[in-house]
Formats: C-alpha cells, structure tokens, sequence
DNA sequence: ATGAAAGCGCTAACAA
DNA sequence: TTGTTAGCGCTTTCAT
C-alpha cells in the first residue's frame, strides 16, 4: 500500500488536490468532474486518474454555494409506517433518478409543527424543489412555501387552495363515489370505522365527501367507531366486533383505510357473517396486500405512485427548462367493487 | 400586505438584510441566530424581531462551508417497500430528533452499484456520519466508508467484517434457532420458501444458518421454493399451495419472510389444513400485521426500531463528544412461537 | 458585548 | 482548450 493506514480521520481531499497530482489547474479539473466545458482527452484522463486514485469526493457544498445550485428535492411526509408514503417516496425515487436530482426525505408525524420545524431546516439547504403531503399547513409554513422561490408541489390531496401545484385526488369525491356506489347497491344502515387522527385532513375530508354523499339519497351514517394507534390490522378486527355488537342492524361497514377494512374482512370471515349479503364492507387505497385475501374488499386506489411520479415530474421539469409552474393535476382514484359490495 | 406579490423568484434573504434591517453587524446576528456566544437580550430581540418580519431562512449551505460542520446524517436502505426499513428509519429519526443532526434518507433497490451511487452522492455532502444497511459493499464503496473519516454504522446485520461499527442481529444463528425449535418440536421433513434474492444477503443467512440449524439433527431441507416481486401475501398463498401439491408429506414451513408467512398461514386457514398438527408454519420479522390474523404466525423479532435507535445514537454521541467508534452491538431477536409450532 | 477581516472549496465569467 | 480572478453567504479568529 502507498497510502498511510492511519485510521485518523486526514482533511478531506480538495479539488487543488487533484490538481497537483494531475498537474492541471483546478478549474480544469472541475470542469472533467462535471463534464463541463471542452477539456482534452489527455487532460480528462490524466485528472480522472488522479481523482479516482486518491478517492477524491466532491464538496457539493461549496460546490453549491459558487454555483447557486442544489440538486436536492425535499420531500415532507406525515409518516412512514402507513405504507402510503413509502410507495409516493417509490414514485418520486425513481422519476428523480436520471433527473440529477436527488430526494431529501422529512417526516412530520401528522404534527403541523413538526412540519414547520422539518420545512424551515430543509429550505436552509435552498433545495430546488419542495414536495409536501397535504394542502393545510401553519400560516408560518405557507408564508416560508410561498416565499421559497423554488417550485413547490403538494400531493395527495386536491380540496383546497395549493400554494403552487398540486397534484393528487380529490378525498370528498373519492368518499361521495363509494357512497353512492353503496347506495345503489341497496345498503341503507351504514357505519364507519375510522382513525381519530385530527391532523389527517384527507380521512376527515373523505368522511365529510361519504356523509354527503350518502345525504343525497337522504340517508345518515348510522354508527362511528374510532382508533388510533397499534395494528391497524387488529383495530380492524376489534372494532368491527363493537360496532356490529353495538349496532347489530347495520349492513355495510365503511373503513377509512384497506389495514382495518381487511381487519374487519378477516373478522366477519372468521364469524361466518354473509358478506357481501348481510353486510358490505369497503375500505380505501388500493393496498397490495389485499390481494392476497381471501376475498377481495372493495377499495379506491389512491394512485399513490402515479402521484410520486407526477409530482417528482413537475420539479424536474422546473430545473431542466425554465416552467411557470401552478400546476394542477387531479388523478381519478377507480373504485374497485371486488367481492365484498353486492352486485347489482 | 406590505410585500409585493410578485410571483417572481427574488433573490434569498441573506444575514446582511437582517443586519441592515435590525442595525446590528452581521457577525452578531450570527451570534443570535445560532445561539452562540453572549448577545445583549435587546439586541437579540431587534434581531429576531427583524430576521422574523423579513422571513429570513438561514442558508446552511455556506454556514457548513464556513465553519465545516454539517448536521447531516446518510441513512442508505435497500428499500422502502419492505415495511421493515421504514420501521427502522423511525427508530433513527427518533433518535436523532433532539440531537440537532437531521437524517437524509438513500434508497438501493437491493443493487450495489445503486447503493455506491447513492453512497458517493451522499458523502459529497459531507454528512456527519453514514448509517448503511448489510454489511456487503462494492469494493469502492467500501474503500469510501473506510476513507469518509466519519463515523459508520452498519445496520441490520452483524455476521461479517464490519467498517466501523455495526449494530443488527445474526441472521445466521436467528436462523439456526428457529430450525432448532423446529426440530425440537418434532417436525422432520421441512421445506423453505423466500425471495429468490441474489443481494439480500440478510435472508440467504437465515437460510444457511437454517440449513446448519437442521443439519445439527441430521435433517436435510426436504423441499424449496421462491419467488421474486408481486404481492408478498398473495406469493405466500400460491407458493404454499405449489411447494405443498409438489411434497405433500412436508409437515413443516419456514418462510422466509412474515408476509409471505401470512399469506401461507391464510392458505392453510382456507384449506383446512391442520395448523400446527400436520403442518407446521413459522416465518421473520415479527411485523405488526401478524398481531391481526386470527392464528399467530411463529416468528422472530428483527429488532428493527431498536436497530434504529442505537445507530443513531452511535452517530449522535460522536457529533457529542468524541467518541471512538468501532462498536459492535449485537440484538438478540426473540422466537415467539405462536400458535403455529407444536407445543411440546 | 460587538465588529472587522479572512477564508471555507468550489464555480461563473472572463482572459489568454 | 486552459488558466485567472472574484466571489457565493456564512463562521472563525482576533481585535475592540
């Protein structure tokens, strides 16, 4: 070996480094870092050489204050152990790829504040982009979106007033669709099982979108249950045996999410309960792993993916040309009967 | 209001509009923003006052050019689809969240020339420490690692030849315990089924450990069978049913995976097979979900948040104090056999 | 308790 | 094609 082994953390390599083991100037040898600018192949391949050598990595960070250009997308979500996010992360990852851009990802545990705090230390990195799950935000977060200068997008959710674009579904149609859907299948004792989250507005509004839904055909959602926390899977189960306990005349169950809806599946399996004909059950997302029921529920696919996609599209697509941005792109969630909605 | 609204980009506030705005030196802003050194309460208060009304967002970029300092860690996971890498970068930002470091997440896809991308990027950012699943690396990236000069911590696993620290579980003796339980109960001809991942190298452990765990007792792997993509729950269901049609006296199941366990376990449930009588079934991970199914699955707990956590606090207690390094945390998994293995 | 000067490692703009 | 000169917006250090 050529090299000391000391295990001593040495100063970081410099591009003047490079440069005098090469014996080409720095501004050359950044130029062959960056592909930039005509360099000779000699040249290039003298200071590649040099470079992969002595294990040089680039300063990105004073790299990015000479240059004014950050190749970071932050990306803020309410959580990741709702399984949602980690697929819009999956859609963003991979449009990010070759877009020589890179995602920072922050998590908010549905707490505003936490947002705030998370957005605030990830615009002091001037990142070229901001991608932020939901519509409703502090009045200080808004005012730091509004004033980053930089194409902000938020996903998920349509109902209500963007900063900049938006990309997602609409939450009160996709709960007014399955409540009509229900209705027409001749259900008229409905409940509904969801989270008592405050900070989810996209449940909340997918409830206020079903209870309209089902007041035209003027009828009232006859019982609620709530939950938070644990497995969802379990919550599922446990609350469908109270409702149903408590309110035995009901006919269908709607779940704000496929977790507890596959919960309330297994529940009903396991007690002989003739679904879809006693009672119809549908839950909302489109999660994959009910297809590894052994009935299929119904459910809305919320396009999760797709709207990582988009989203990480529409910042790509700032940086590359120059776009005007404001965009607003509404996906059309497909509701999907399976065998738990009776046909009619 | 009494700022313009031109959609325009202007240009980012800087210290110096906050020093002319509040009348104090930019140095002594500085101060105050960073909580640095003694400041008069009244000129703090003139500054924030003034940093607050202008929305002044502090550029980092040039602050960790200047004082060569970032507060930064590089998390690099194989995937976020798994549920389990999630769990884990719960564990870490919990961990990290009053430290002052704020974790950036990387995803691999399984891929090692990914994983030496996304190693490379991250580290041109000049994190405080790295935080990297497995312990398999391209030869580069290891020789980055080895070279960043900042603190390392290898996750999940700890059967190999660590970097730095390292803190996991041994997927190999995980898997020779449960073959021990497995042979203890009595089962003797006993068939495998899991991903067919040549870079998941935490599975092929288990397996090998597994296969040694058997061979204790003189027992050979009777049958096996894999699957790559799709629904793991589904996967399960359909590979029971293959790997059982092919060796109908298989009296045992290890799967490789808890989903893929589930998906089984619903097929046998279905069936009427006679779980744990005839059919012995166990799989990894203790994820949450199983604590739903109306029989519990035999598993292992991968101590994933607990992985999480103790890493971050690694990386976290360098950036304190100066710590040494070179730890070597070892979780003990524990078997919960369920309701799927005979009990003796 | 506050300010002035120097420079972190790189790149834009220009010169040769 | 290559090199030179000035910063980028902060913080360090030293002076006051």
């Amino acid at each position: 070996m050529t090299s000391e082994s000391t295990t001593e953390s040495r100063r970081a390599l410099t591009l003047r480094d490079v440069s005098e083991a090469s014996g080409v100037s720095e501004m050359t040898v950044s130029r062959v870092l960056r592909n930039r600018g005509d360099v000779s192949d000699a040249t290039r391949e003298k200071v590649l050489k040099a470079a992969k050598a002595l294990g040089y990595v680039p300063n990105k960070i004073a790299g990015a204050l000479a240059s004014q250009r950050v190749n970071l997308v932050a990306v803020i979500v309410p959580s990741l152990s709702n399984l949602v996010f980690p697929e819009v992360l999956g859609g963003i990852s991979e449009e990010l790829e070759d877009s020589g851009l890179q995602p920072v990802f922050g998590v908010t545990n549905y707490a505003p504040e936490r947002e705030e705090a998370v957005l605030y230390e990830m615009l002091s990195w001037r990142p070229s982009g901001v991608i932020v799950a939901g519509l409703e935000h502090t009045p200080a977060a808004r005012a730091m979106l509004e004033n980053a200068g930089i194409p902000i997008v938020e996903i998920m959710d349509v109902d209500g007033n963007p900063v900049d674009s938006v990309v997602g579904i609409s939450h009160r149609r996709a709960g007014i669709e399955i409540a009509r859907a229900i209705v027409k299948a001749g259900y008229r004792k409905i409940g509904f099982l969801g989270t008592k989250m405050p900070d989810d507005h996209r449940a909340r509004k997918r409830l206020e979108g079903f209870e309209a839904g089902l007041a035209e055909a003027g009828i009232e959602l006859a019982d609620r249950e709530f939950y938070s926390g644990g497995s969802a899977l379990l919550k599922g189960r446990e609350m469908t045996e109270t409702i149903l306990k408590r309110s035995p005349d009901l006919d269908f169950l709607y779940y704000s999410n496929d977790m507890i809806g596959a919960g309330g599946l297994l529940y009903c399996l396991d007690n002989g309960i003739d679904v879809p004909g006693k009672l119809g059950l549908a839950g909302f997302n489109g999660v994959e792993l009910l297809d590894g029921l052994p009935v299929r529920l119904a459910t809305m696919d919320a396009c999760r993916r797709e709207i990582g996609r988009r989203a990480a599209e529409i910042i790509a697509g700032h940086s590359h040309s120059g776009m005007v941005g404001g965009e607003r792109i509404e996906l059309t969630p497909t509701l999907q009967l399976g065998d738990t909605i009776r046909r009619a």
